[in-house]
Parts: C-alpha cells; sequence; structure tokens
RNA sequence: GCCUCGGUAGCUCAGCGGUUAGAGUUGACCGCUCAUAACGGUUAGGUCGCAGGUUCGAAUCCUGCCCGAGGCACCA
C-alpha cells in the first residue's frame, strides 16, 4: 500500500467549465485517484476554486454582485458540478481561503529571505474612471500597423502583432470605455526565478518519463530566447490575498496583491489544510512536508497544457526557492485540447457543451466514458455528437449493458434471482479466465501509467470477452440437455459481473454501483486472480434483475443537441 | 516570423528502424436467438500529408515544403 497525494488543475472561478475543461485535469485525476483508491492505496485527491484576479472582479460587477459574493456562489455551482460528475475530491477548497491567505504570505515571507524577491518599478495604464490599473488585454485602441480599431493592448487580433499599451491610437478601457487613461508608475515582487534555472532545468531534464507534452513545453520555457524570465508576483487589485511577509507588512506594498498565478498553486497546500480543518483528514504535513512523512508520497498533478508553465517552473521555484522540506511534484500528467465539432469550445461564444448543459441531457457516466476513453493524450481530440453516440451506443449500452441484461435475465427465466447451483467449469471456463488475467494485467499496467485512451481499450476488451464467452458457452441450448452445465455458466458469468462492477468503477462509478447494489456486493476488493474472483458469489446469493444499465442515444437527440449546442450559449 | 505538437483505413485512434501496416467503429456476408433489433464470426477498406535523403531495410531517422492545433510570458 502506497501514498498517493493527487491535484487537478484548479478552474477559474468565472462561470461554469466546459468539457475539454473537465477532461484535460479533473476527470483524468479522479480516474486515476478511483482507480489507487480500488487498488487499496491510501489517496488524498484535491481540487479547489482558482478565484482571484481581475476577470473574477470583473464577472461580479457585470452580474451586480460583489467579489466575494460572487466568488462564494460560484464555487457552490461548481461544487455541485463536480460532485454531479462523480468528481471524488477529498476536498474541493477556495483560493480564496484564510489558509491559503497564511499560506502565500509565508511563501513570499520565505523567498525575500532567501534573496529571491525584487522589487521592480514600472509604468502601467491607468484608468481614472475605473479607478483602477488595467491590464493590457482590457485596453483597446487603434492598431498603429494595420489600422485596425478594436485591436487589444498586449496583441492586435487583426494582423497578430505584439503591441504594447501604450502603442494603441485611441486607447479606451473596455471595462468603462473611458478614453482618460494615463501611464502611472507603479511598484511590484518580482520572482526571481532566473536564478533557479540550472536547478529547475536539471530537475526536468531527469524526468525522462514524464509525457513530451510537459517536458517540452518546459523546456520551450527554460531555453527559448534569453531563457527562464523573472515574473511579477504583485497586482494592483483589491481582490487578492494582501501582500505581506508571512504576518509582516510589506513596506512599500500597502494596497496591492499576490498575483493568481502565485497563490493558485500554493492552494494545492492550503487545500490540504482546509481538508484538516473542515474535520475531513487530521494531519496535512503528512502530505506536504517531506520532513513530516510526505517523504514516501507519490505526488501527482493533472492539467491543460495552457498550465504546464506554470507547473513545471514557477512553482517548483517556490517550493525550492522557500528553503522548506515541502514535497515537490514526481509527476506531471497533461492534456492537449479537446475541440467541438470541428472548432474551439468557447466559453464567450457559449460554443460546445458546459458540465450543467451536459449533465442535464445524461447521466455523469456517459460523459466520462466518452471524453476518458477519447481524452487528448497524445493531440488535440475532438469532439462530436455523431461519435459521441456511436461510442457510448456501442460501448456502454451494446457491450457492457447488454451483458448485464442478458445474463441476468437469462438467469430470472431459468433460474429465479438466485446464483444457481451445480453444474462444474470447464477448457471454456479454464480459457476465459487465462484470457481475462492477461486482460486485467493489461488494463493495471496502463491505469498505473495513466495511458487514458489505452485503460478505456483495455477494460472495454475485457466486456467484449464476456460476451464472447457467452457465445461460445452458450447456456440457453445447454439448458436444454443438461441444466447443470447452464447453471455453471451462469454462476460464472453472474461473477463476472460483479468483477465488471469493481474494475469498471473509475470509468463509470454510477452504473457500478446500482450493479454493485443489485447484487448486494460488499466486498469490493480489486479482483487479484481471475479465478477466484469470480467464485466470490456463491451460489444460493440472491440478486434482483437491474434496470437496464444504460440507454440509446437516438438520431433524434443527436440532431437536437447539434443545433442547440453550436453557440450562444443561453 | 520563431517554437512545440500533430497529419496512418469513411470516422476515432494505435504502431514510431526490421516478417504480408493494426484496433474500435462504419459497410457487406454468415451464425445465434439468452439479451437494450442486442451478441459472436468472416470479410472489404490504406501509394502511413507531399518531395528528397540516410540505411541492406523507413509509417518509424534527417532535410525542405503543404495543412491543422497551440504557444511566443504578466492573459487567466
Amino acid at each position: 500500500m502506497a501514498r498517493h497525494l493527487i491535484t487537478s488543475a484548479i478552474p477559474y472561478i468565472n462561470g461554469v467549465k466546459h468539457l475539454g475543461n473537465l477532461v484535460g485535469s479533473q476527470l483524468p485525476a479522479d480516474l486515476y485517484a478511483r482507480y489507487l483508491r480500488g487498488r487499496g492505496h491510501e489517496v488524498l485527491f484535491l481540487c479547489a476554486t482558482d478565484e482571484h484576479g481581475t476577470p473574477a472582479e470583473l464577472a461580479a460587477a457585470k452580474a451586480g454582485q460583489d467579489v466575494a459574493e460572487y466568488c462564494a456562489e460560484m464555487h457552490e455551482v461548481q461544487a455541485r458540478l463536480a460532485e454531479g460528475f462523480r468528481l471524488s475530491f477529498d476536498h474541493f477548497g477556495r483560493s480564496s481561503s484564510p489558509q491559503n491567505h497564511a499560506l502565500t504570505q509565508h511563501f513570499a515571507g520565505r523567498l525575500y529571505d532567501e534573496g529571491l524577491i525584487t522589487e521592480v518599478s514600472e509604468t502601467q495604464m491607468y484608468s481614472k474612471a475605473d479607478g483602477r490599473f488595467l491590464p493590457d488585454r482590457y485596453i483597446e485602441g487603434t492598431c498603429p500597423n494595420c489600422g485596425f480599431d478594436s485591436a487589444r493592448g498586449d496583441q492586435c487580433d487583426n494582423c497578430t502583432k505584439q503591441l504594447d499599451p501604450v502603442d494603441l491610437i485611441d486607447p479606451h478601457s473596455t471595462i468603462s470605455g473611458s478614453k482618460d487613461l494615463e501611464m502611472r508608475e507603479t511598484k511590484h515582487l518580482y520572482l526571481r526565478q532566473s536564478t533557479m534555472k540550472d536547478q529547475l532545468d536539471g530537475w526536468i531534464s531527469a524526468k525522462s518519463d514524464w509525457p513530451v507534452l510537459t517536458t517540452s513545453i518546459a523546456k520551450k520555457w527554460l531555453h527559448d530566447g534569453d531563457g527562464l524570465q523573472d515574473r511579477g508576483i504583485t497586482r494592483d487589485l483589491d481582490w487578492g490575498i494582501p501582500v505581506k511577509r508571512g504576518s509582516e507588512d510589506w513596506p512599500g506594498m500597502e494596497g496591492k496583491v499576490f498575483y493568481v498565478w502565485f497563490d493558485a498553486p500554493i492552494e494545492y497546500v492550503a487545500c490540504a489544510q482546509e481538508w484538516v480543518d473542515a474535520g475531513k483528514g487530521s494531519d496535512w504535513e503528512r502530505w506536504w512536508r517531506t520532513d513530516k512523512g510526505a517523504d514516501d508520497v507519490t505526488y501527482t498533478q493533472f492539467m491543460g497544457k495552457d498550465n504546464v508553465p506554470f507547473h513545471t517552473l514557477s512553482f517548483p521555484a517556490t517550493i525550492l526557492g522557500s528553503g522548506e522540506p515541502w514535497k515537490l511534484v514526481d509527476y506531471i500528467k497533461s492534456f492537449n485540447y479537446l475541440n467541438y465539432e470541428g472548432g474551439q469550445f468557447s466559453t464567450s461564444r457559449g460554443r460546445g457543451v458546459f458540465m450543467d448543459q451536459a449533465l442535464e441531457i445524461l447521466p455523469a457516466d456517459y460523459w466520462r466514458w466518452w471524453l476518458l476513453s477519447h481524452a487528448p493524450e497524445s493531440s488535440d481530440a475532438e469532439f462530436t455528437w455523431e461519435n459521441f453516440q456511436v461510442s457510448v451506443n456501442k460501448d456502454l449500452a451494446d457491450v457492457l449493458g447488454n451483458f448485464v441484461s442478458r445474463v441476468t435475465k437469462f438467469c430470472r427465466s431459468k433460474f429465479g434471482e438466485t446464483v444457481p447451483e451445480g453444474g462444474t467449469y470447464g477448457p471454456t471456463e479454464e480459457a476465459l479466465i487465462a484470457d481475462l488475467n492477461q486482460k486485467l494485467a493489461a488494463y493495471q499496467t496502463h491505469m498505473e501509467a495513466m495511458d487514458v485512451r489505452k485503460s478505456a481499450q483495455e477494460l472495454r476488451a475485457i466486456w467484449v470477452a464476456g460476451n464472447e464467452y457467452l457465445q461460445s458457452a452458450a447456456p440457453w441450448a445447454a439448458f436444454k440437455e443438461d441444466p447443470d452445465r447452464a447453471a455453471a455458466i451462469v454462476r460464472l458469468s453472474l461473477n463476472l459481473i460483479r468483477v465488471y462492477a469493481i474494475i469498471s468503477a473509475p470509468f463509470i462509478p454510477d452504473a457500478c454501483d446500482t450493479l454493485k447494489s443489485a447484487f448486494g456486493i460488499e466486498d469490493a476488493a480489486w479482483p487479484d486472480d481471475m479465478s477466484d474472483a469470480l467464485a466470490v458469489l456463491p451460489a444460493g446469493t440472491e440478486f434482483t434483475v437491474p434496470e437496464n444499465l444504460f440507454r440509446k442515444i437516438t438520431e433524434d437527440e443527436v440532431a437536437d443537441w447539434s443545433a442547440r449546442f453550436s453557440g450562444q450559449r443561453n
């Protein structure tokens, strides 16, 4: 039994996430967490909402709410959706928690003591009407290069030229529309991660088993241009963690807050404290402090490729730079993007399916299965309704659902709702068991390697093996000549359903719960040897024939949903 | 412009130096009739983006080009 700390990239508080966000971090993290728990390991699986920053302030203002209020509400919304998708977080925290405030300030103090923080004076665009400094992308004006009239302060969307806000002709705030802007001097803290370049480079270079996606992004940031650059870790905002060194004030930094990308990853640590403070655990340091028991913890992070630089460089710089024995990540599993019907999912345009809408249409298992079996591991992947329909109908309804249905209903009609006795196992059963042992081993290997798609494929192959067995054993034919033989076949098949309920649970937990309750399964121990595992339900065990596990998606629904989610979320 | 990843059967993908290039799905055919018109079997289908090169041998390595996606740092 090993100890595994698992975190999923924390979703931004600004609205409901779409399926692309879900499959890029939370869902595969949940798959892995459920699998490891199923194998009997000790797991701490954490996630949270990322709540600070300008977009949150603006979203709150748009909703006519106070930021704190808005975030509290949206946190609840996201927490409910996470439950809806059966994401089995041990705790779903908030980056705005008091624990994270204290810890972020603590890290900043440590980094300062280690000489890793410098103060930099710079000028930024200030809007008097908005009463705030504006991030570059919230300033628009005419592009000096191509004349496009809605160029943003960071880049012109028309000619793609990189811009500085002061370059814009006739700039205005996109928040208020005000043109009363001026450059003002402001002072910020920078994390001197450039001084840690070699250390980080050596660490990344040693990770030859990480996904190429992870290491290639990290190395690009390390080696491109002038190499790893220092990063500003503070902002002139109201909503955030006040800049302090530990519990002491930071002279000259009054009224400023830490930048979200500094405090967000620290929330992984703070979240463990929240977990304890919520009464769900007793000792968070044995997960996070190598001097207090965390040295035997394996820490795995899951994220989309956009989050990789912060997890491979900035956060490790924070951890290492503190000079304290914090647990460093052992493996970073990163994902590409999921596209929607030939284009991108778009939060702003409402294109694609969002978590709340998905659950209104179909139960979580359908989505979990499709998303995980098509996870964007080696390249960007594509969601189409047609593919979704075909995969779900075939894999879940036909291959797995119908197997359960044909076995349980046959048993009910011939032997009643009780595992039948009589008969013995022969060569057909031995061949099946040998095949299943081999497939189970392959499934476990893939799961342990976090090869999500391959795991799904192998699991499906295990389901198929059940149908192949039934076809060759043909209990419906055997029953006419030798009812005992049919009883043996059915007994084995019913036991196979029990095994399915256990090993499929990481992918489709609800359907597996349905099966477990239909068979009154209490011993859900992961199968070790199939021969033993298929003898756990003895003759005489009562069960109830479950409702069909999965329904089919119809052509009409596909047509309806394609039209409904093509854009303009209502 | 620069960088990264990808371009393999109608579709979704695997293979990433070595026997006739694989799987699922789709299509065709056969079988079964326990089951959600489900299941099992057989079979069709590919000049592995294009052009060169290295090699006894390349989908697999190198170069160039074409196409797609993403990044190029203070945007979460």
